[in-house]
Parts: structure tokens; sequence; C-alpha cells
DNA sequence: ACAATAAAGTTAAACGTTTTTATTGTGCGG
DNA sequence: CCGCACAATAAAAACGTTTAACTTTATTGT
């Protein structure tokens, strides 16, 4: 026995296909009544929806593309592990929706560039999910000038108005490094995302601005750029630790980098807590188990992830990208009381 | 101007577009020079195969359904992480094939073996790809009486033969209790997953074998099965490290259990290499920045799942099920020497 | 030279929908 | 009681592709 189609409940009914799918689609059309009948012939004979017939017909490919950029296989690294928390949250958003997130996974941002392009040149995809934008991003303006339906991860700074999620960045930052200087800290390193990502400009600009409120100098060299990966947290509390007038602090910008730094403190005999401590923002939960714990600021990921979801749904709907614009706030867990020890 | 169809290219060349679309599939019954004509045709107009009206016509999806089973947005602990890399190999295998991947996020056991039966039902899917398998698998069992196209990560124990993709629990866990047992412990704990996964079953036969050679009784105490979060690690050395006959070797069987593992010495004063060791199978390169950094058994997890992907290729070929097996020996790495103190 | 065969195309149908246009029947005002 | 508007349904076309069945032309064997 093949799979029920319209046909087969038009037959039943007695009815014509076309007052079938209208029906189906609650058309103002059908008489209710009428309605009722096909809904039932419909539940007798297990008639499930045949999405190609639809996707034919309309154009719509029921698909959210969801642009993950992971790195290479070559690169080793613990990197990028918040994906998969966040793609299962955006996949939940969309449970109750005919939409499926589709992956493409890509290794640089070139290629989610000629990616994103082709998603929507060829109409691969009903909306997009994009995250590590760029201050000024160029896939961001392909996707408007094309006026295809996008929400990202993260802000950009010279585009044109566009939905997106994000961690309130700014304000985090601002706090961590206010908290710090309180506790009598005048040394704070920033160890940052890759300077072209778009929070790690926005994270620059509160950090200094912090740094000014708080009396303090800025000093390029306990400023570094790169991939948040443990190697890079390593390497700079490695550096910046040998340096006369060493730092006393370290804002991480994730838990990778921060147990990198946890490293370097180990391999030159540093002690948390005594010489230096750690902070850490974009919290997954690991830190609590560093030894000992340190301060961060934690955002459960599900919340910006199932946003992401829910706003892409909407976008597709049509509604204005200026109504699905969040920031969250990243709430502070004090586990180490970070006072600076005079020595 | 709309986009280009075969009927575009017909009209260019004056062909019918049965013999464009032959020509475009490397059919035999159109001439090599027609051929020609007909590709020259496709790239002077830009033509791109519109897949709904192949996957209309064909009943093909070219989606290869990768199945998640996340925990649940409650769940905030650091657990299925390494889906992330996964995910993004099994994609970059699809990607030069027509094929694309769609996520299923599921929370449960029971709602990945639903989701499953309906992949299978409704043809969402051509093929699937699913994790975590169980000793006996229902899952398993679904698709295989469908003849549906299908890999797992992981093995199974009672289920008919399938292709498969997984690291070799048995090997890797004796060598890490000879190894261990050669180095003076003669009380190993392990920290296992969850008991119905399956390759929980194959490590706990291998223990007690390796136990057995190396002429060391069994303690079911020191077997604890669980979530590998770091929660559970952390936990289970709090309990055992208590016991009169504290276990001077700890196995667990992730990162992240080795990572609550360490908090759990901490807690309970105890030093690594000292008073215990622990050692980690599933290493995500994350171990190497403990401190002190630990032996782990190392798999590079784009192997795995490139492989995923490969394999459900050719399994949608019709290729052979037993053709598609394979068990990857993970690399010992020795960060620390691991040799019991005697104190 | 002629039927049989093969090669290379063409025609037409089909996949399951949605949607535009056409048809039917009904109630209503005049 | 006639025509008209309106409600409800039906008919038909369309989306882009593949493929079975058919036609035409060229080639072969006798």
């Amino acid at each position: 026995m093949p799979r029920p189609t319209i046909k087969t409940i038009a037959q039943e009914t007695g009815l014509s296909i076309a007052t079938v799918s209208k029906a189906l689609n609650d058309s103002p059309q059908v008489r209710p009544e009428t309605r009722a009948l096909v809904v039932a012939a419909a539940a007798r004979v297990g008639y499930q929806l045949n999405m190609h017939g639809v996707q034919l017909r309309t154009g719509k490919t029921y698909q959210v593309a969801a642009i993950m950029t992971a790195p290479g296989p070559k690169q080793n690294e613990w990197e990028g592990v918040e994906y998969a928390q966040l793609l299962s949250g955006i996949s939940w958003a969309l449970e109750d929706s005919p939409y499926r997130v589709a992956l493409y996974a890509v290794r640089t941002f070139e290629e989610s560039l000629t990616t994103i392009r082709q998603i929507v040149s060829l109409k691969k995809a009903d909306g997009i999910i994009v995250s590590g934008t760029h201050a000024d991003d160029p896939r961001v303006r392909i996707m408007q000038e094309a006026d295809f339906p996008f929400v990202t991860y993260g802000t950009t700074i010279h585009n044109a108005p566009h939905a997106y999620v994000d961690a309130d960045n700014e304000q985090m930052i601002r706090h961590a490094v206010a908290r710090l200087a309180e506790r009598g800290h005048r040394r704070i390193a920033l160890i940052n995302p890759m300077a072209e990502l778009s929070y790690s400009l926005t994270r620059l600009q509160a950090y200094r601005g912090a740094l000014d409120v708080a009396g303090l100098s800025f000093d390029p060299a306990l400023v570094a750029h790169g991939h948040l990966t443990p190697a890079f947290g390593r390497e700079n509390v490695l550096v910046m630790s040998t340096r006369p007038d060493a730092p006393t602090a370290y804002i991480c910008a994730n838990e990778a980098s921060a147990l990198g730094a946890f490293s370097g403190f180990h391999a030159r005999g540093l002690v948390h807590g005594r010489d230096a401590v750690i902070n850490a923002t974009d919290d997954l939960n690991v830190s609590q188990y560093f030894a000992p714990p340190i301060t961060t600021y934690f955002l459960p990921i599900h919340e910006p992830s199932e946003m992401l979801g829910r706003y892409i749904l909407r976008r597709m709907e049509g509604e204005a990208p200026q109504a699905l614009q969040t920031l969250i706030m990243p709430k502070l867990i004090e586990r180490s009381d970070d006072r600076l020890m005079s020595g």
C-alpha cells in the first residue's frame, strides 16, 4: 500500500484534491463541516504531508541553515565546543515548526562567505543562522541586500540593523574590570578573541573605558588577540607573567583559554590567588571544577541558542529585524574573592 | 529573469528536456557531442539543478539525519561537547556529495527512538547516523527491519551486524589496566559511562579481563556508571577515596569526568602522582592542559567522524554493512609516569 | 534490397502539492 | 420568477525533474 496523499483523501471523501488541500490548510473557502470530514479522513488513512510536493510548488525549503565555523581537522585544539549546545538549542526551538536545521560546517570565514552566497542565491534554505560576526561583516551585507532572513549570534558594529542575539560583552567586561580594580588590581590582562571579531572590539573598548573610569592606564602589552584555545591562554600567561610589571589578573574570554592560563600558571610556578588571578567569561560550567574554582560570568547557553531559533522563525515570518535584537547579561559567579595580595 | 531550468537549456540547444536531463546525468543514451552541447549551454545560462524537482520525482531527500542526543536545557553540566567536532567531520565528508546533514537534537534515548521511527517510516532522510548505542539497541533493529541505511558511532553487542565506527574500547582498557598494574597499582577504579551503553559493557568486560591477567581481584565498589560529567567524576573520587582501601588509580572514560576527578582530588587534599593518579580515554586535547597533565588515550575525533560520513555514503549506495565496520585504536599519550608511590 | 536491430532522440506521464480560474448551487432583492 | 451575487467546490495548470514508452534514423546481416 503506497503512502496516502491528498488524492487518497479526495477519493475517500468524494471531494476534489483542491478542496482537500484547502481544508488541510485552514482556508476560509471551505465549510467547517467539510473541513471536519477531510480531517477525519486524513486521520483515518494516516495521511502525512509530503514536503517534497510542497517544496516544489512553493519554492520553500523548510530548512534553516546553521553556519558553523569549526576549526579544520588538523587543528586538534579544544575549540568551538560551544557549538554542540548552540545547535541543539536551535534545533529544539524549531521542533514544533516544519523547519529543520541543515548544518553547514565551514573551516574559514571566506568559506562561510561563499557558502552563504550560495544558500542565498540558490535558495537552499529559508533562513540562516550565523555566528562569529565581524565588526563590519560582508555576510550580513549579502543577506541584507538579498532580503534574506537571518539572525546572527553576535552583533556587528558597522552594518545596518539586523536580528541578533549576543551576550552583553560591554557590560560584562566593564563589570569585570571594575570589580578587579576595586579589589586592588592595577595590571589587568585581557585575553581576547581574534581582533576581527565584533565582540573582540566591543570588549576591548569596554576594557579601555573601564580602565579609564578606574583611573588605570592602558597598556597594549596586556591585551592579546587570537583563537581562544587552551594553547593561546597558556602562551599569553607564559609571556605576560615574565614581564617586569606582570599582570595580577587575567580576564579570559572563555574557559578553554582560562584552562590554558591555568596551565601557564603551573608551568611558571604561579599560585592562583597569591601571584595572580584568572577570571573568565562564557562559562560553560567547566570552571567550577578548576582547582581552585575561578570567578566567571555565566550564561546558560541554551538561552541564547533557543532565542536564535525563535528569532529566525519570526524573521522568516516577516517580522522586522529591529524587534529581534537581544543582549543577555551573564551572571557573575564569584568562586574566588580575587583580592590582590600585596606582595 | 527566473532561474534557468532544464527547459531553458532545451530551448537554448533545440533539444528536448528529456535529452537534456539524460545528458546531465551521463546517460549512455546520449551522444558525447550532444552531451558537450548541453553542458556548454548549462554553463552559459548558469544552470543549477533544482533539488526539489529531483526529490519529488525520485523520492530521495538527499539528507543524512544526524541524531544528536544532547542533555536537556536544564542540564548545564559540561557534556556532549564532542558532538561539535563529530558533526563537522560528518559534514565535511559529505561536502562533495549532494547530501546535507540534517540535525535532529533529542533529549533522551526514547526520543531518539521515536525520531528514528519517524524518519524511517516517512522517509525524511536517506540515511541516519546515530551514536550512544546500547548493547541491545532497538533503534538498530528498527532501521534494519526497514532496510534503512545507517551507521552507528559505537558498536552493539546483541544486534545483527551493521555499519559502525568506534574506538577500540576493548584494547584500550586492557592496555590501560595492564599498564597501571605494571606500575604497581593494585586498586584501579573505573569511571565508566552509563551501564546501558554498549561501550560501557565492553569496557567493563575488558577491565575484568585485564584484572584477571594481572592477577588482581575485581571489586565492584571501584566501578561507577553514570553520565560522564565533571560532577560525576568528582562525586566518585569523593566517595572512593575515603574507603579504607582507596584506589591508587582512576581510569576516567572522558576528559570531563577526569576534570571532575581532579576537582575531587583538590577537595580531598589528594596530590596527583603521590596519592593516586588519573588516566583518561577519549582525549579531546584538554588533558594536556591539566595541572599536572595526565596520561590519556588520544583519538583525533575528526578521524572517526569523517569515517562516519564516508560510511553512510557508501551504505546509501548499497554497500554491505559488513564492509563498513571499523574500530580505531587510540594512541597512548604518556604525560605522567603514573608509578605507584609506595606509602 | 530489405527486414531486423541498434542508436539517439522525443513525447508524455508522473511524483504531491498549491493556487488560479471556472463551475455549480443557493438565497436574495426586485 | 428572474437575474445576480455569493458561497462552496471542482477543474486544471504549474512547480522541475526523471523515466518508460515510443519514434526516427542509421547500421547491420543475409
